[in-house]
DNA sequence: GAAATCCTTCACAAATTTCTCACAATTATT
DNA sequence: AATAATTGTGAGAAATTTGTGAAGGATTTC
């Protein structure tokens, strides 16, 4: 899996480098912006995983610039408050943060927090309404039953297409042949396990470079990995 | 902008108000229905924009009931489930839930699941407001049932035009044999469904060279695309 | 009530996909 | 280095799915 990209939104140089310095420690990358217009710019610019944001800020405060990022993207927010009242809470969550973090808070409740929110959010977003997973210059459509690779459709089968979705929602994750055929193919279907070795051919081919996505785990199956 | 209606459809009492009150609290107007015959009532008798329906009720589970408003109305509607088994029916469901959120939901979350499929389908609505779609050289006037092929009217049936009209409102996506019948012909339509395919055939007729963005996806059934 | 139109079903041909198998290539084990 | 286990691959048979014409039933129109 790789490395999940946080950005630090807060006007405390000092705080943005101690919080920067536990979540890359704790394997995150980390992006950092001062005020909420450098949030933004980034926002609109890089694929950012999960924000926290920092409640007072001059200028914007964070529940105005949360609803500006709201605008732009579905990307989860957590909130950094010193107030802890409740009233803080339902209106950041009103706002479409995701959850919020009281400071002081510790390092390790820092990073369970944002492991917790990203596995929901990336939990949601690989099932989303709209059924589209994007892998760089490869996109899945779910509903339309339809794989584009820069830019050009590559036609593929119900079996092929199925046996790439699947493995596309369950990135990172490796399946027997067995698993695979009972979860694709059904639970009661009884056939020869190879066949699925001989739909991957077929999807390495077609895919052409982006079959490398596809990799055999050997003495287990495959799995799908960026 | 009005307010948009909620219609929250849960059996229980505590969960119906939960809700409700955070939909109050971020905007929204809300109705409220313990059972499938108030649910179907109130879809009757009431514009409702969004529905929010709990999957497991007693007597009428939530698909049957989502089979049933759909049979009305393309309200859009989203699942409330909690994650186990049943999730894995409304993934593989494509009867026209328009997106699901696994309990427990965050209100944030929630919220934000709501506002993004209504703006999807007021966008939609709108462009169906003047019920006027145009790909090309063709043009479908949902109002006054017509087609229109290079400024020449295409006479299409009524099955031929509501499959048309349909497949065109719901652009990109795939839809088996079934959920088509479903979806045009109504829930407890029981027909064979190759007659689907007998409809198809005649609108590529009909349609000439435009037939082409009507298109096979083997071993699903049908979608439009340009 | 007759005629015309529309909808549905059916059967068969055509197209396409899926599966199996054998052997080659690769990777691990002794 | 030899052997065993696992995976890659090509070809073709088997199975499935779709296209289509024809025909009968249902519905609407006149």
């Amino acid at each position: 899996m790789n490395k999940k990209r946080v950005l630090i939104v807060d006007d405390e140089e000092d705080m943005r480098f101690l919080v920067c310095m536990y979540l890359e420690n704790s394997g995150f990358e980390c992006l950092q912006a001062e005020n909420g217009e450098e949030a933004l710019e980034l926002v609109k610019q890089t694929k950012v995983d999960l924000i926290l944001l920092d409640i007072m800020m001059p200028n914007i405060d964070g529940f105005a610039l949360c609803e500006r990022i709201r605008a732009l993207s579905d990307v989860p927010i957590i909130f950094l408050t010193a107030r802890g009242d409740e009233w803080d809470k339902v209106k950041g969550l009103k706002l479409g943060g995701d959850d919020y973090v009281v400071k002081p808070f510790s390092p390790g409740e820092l990073v369970a927090r944002i492991e917790a929110v990203i596995r929901r959010s990336t939990y949601h977003n690989e099932h989303k309404a709209d059924g589209l997973l994007s892998f760089g210059a490869m996109q899945i459509d779910e509903k339309g039953r339809k794989v584009v690779v820069e830019g050009k459709e590559v036609v593929l089968t119900l079996k092929e297409f199925d046996l790439l979705l699947f493995l596309a929602q369950h990135r990172g994750q490796a399946f027997s042949r067995e698993d695979l055929l009972m979860r694709i193919w059904g639970y009661d279907y009884t056939g020869n396990a190879r066949t699925v070795d001989t739909h991957i051919k077929t999807l390495r081919l077609k895919l052409k470079e982006y079959g490398r996505f596809i990799k055999t785990v050997w003495g287990i199956g495959y799995k799908f990995e960026v």
